[in-house]
DNA sequence: TTACCTGCAAAGTCTTTGCACTCTT
DNA sequence: AAGAGTGCAAAGACTTTGCAGGTAA
């Protein structure tokens, strides 16, 4: 997928290494560009797309919101705050595969599943206290 | 929410009963347009959420895809199709409160959470085999 | 009559894409 | 050299919004 090794496609990889918050492509778009002003979008979002396909990092598509990524790669759920919008690992094990409870799957085939928690982030309870 | 009886948010109503397809704003205004051409898409969305936050119907909020709107109000989850990308509902028991399964809350206050299945829907399997 | 609702069009958010140029290999 | 990758800008998909006029109650 990726067959050149250039300076944005690793300043793309390490700023997602770097930011530990789940940043949207934009966020890495902003994040280069303190350093590296003539970067583009297309080239963030071409390079963010390809580096998940190779298993580099993780693309979390988040429902009703941007896609957000992620350098942890494994298995894991998310939780997105409702205040602030902001993505967050979410402590727990993972789900046996779910597809094994499904009563009737009338001809589909099961590739996969999400699950995405919401809720309050610790920070924005702390604001909701003081209003 | 809403408060006047207009024909629009009737038909914008009737008409998310009638498909059965978990159809999207967009499907919904070129539905109603087919009898209504002036009807405008602003209208459509409008209502689409007002609806929903007054529980009338249910929105299916899509990791990576536009919304969708679904009749069924009560608790279940969807497949989306990889191929068509339609969205079906799953028959399936809900699971029972996952929030508890949360090893170390660190704070969040958990507020729900969405399980969405994907794969390949009967009709695009067919259609695999054929190429 | 009032104020909620509509149609229209513009704008906003997020993402993709075509093209000419650049740089890795 | 070849062709993968880049920057730029335009366009595309989806959704929201401001406003003037329409209409249910």
């Amino acid at each position: 997928m990726i067959k050149r090794n250039t300076v944005q496609v690793s300043m793309i990889y390490q700023t997602v290494q770097r930011l530990k918050c789940h940043p949207t492509a934009n966020d890495i778009y902003t994040e280069i560009q303190k350093d590296s002003p003539s970067i583009s979008r297309g080239t963030v979002y071409r390079n963010l797309d390809r580096l998940a396909k190779m298993g580099e990092i993780k693309k979390v598509e988040v429902p009703g919101g941007p896609e957000h990524f992620d350098s942890r790669c494994d298995d894991h759920y998310h939780i997105k705050c409702n205040m602030c919008n902001r993505i967050y690992d979410v402590d727990m094990n993972c789900l046996s595969d779910l597809t094994d409870m499904i009563d009737d799957k009338q001809g589909f085939q099961f590739q996969g599943y999400d699950v995405f928690f919401n809720g309050i982030c610790p920070e924005c309870n702390k604001k909701k206290e003081v209003i």
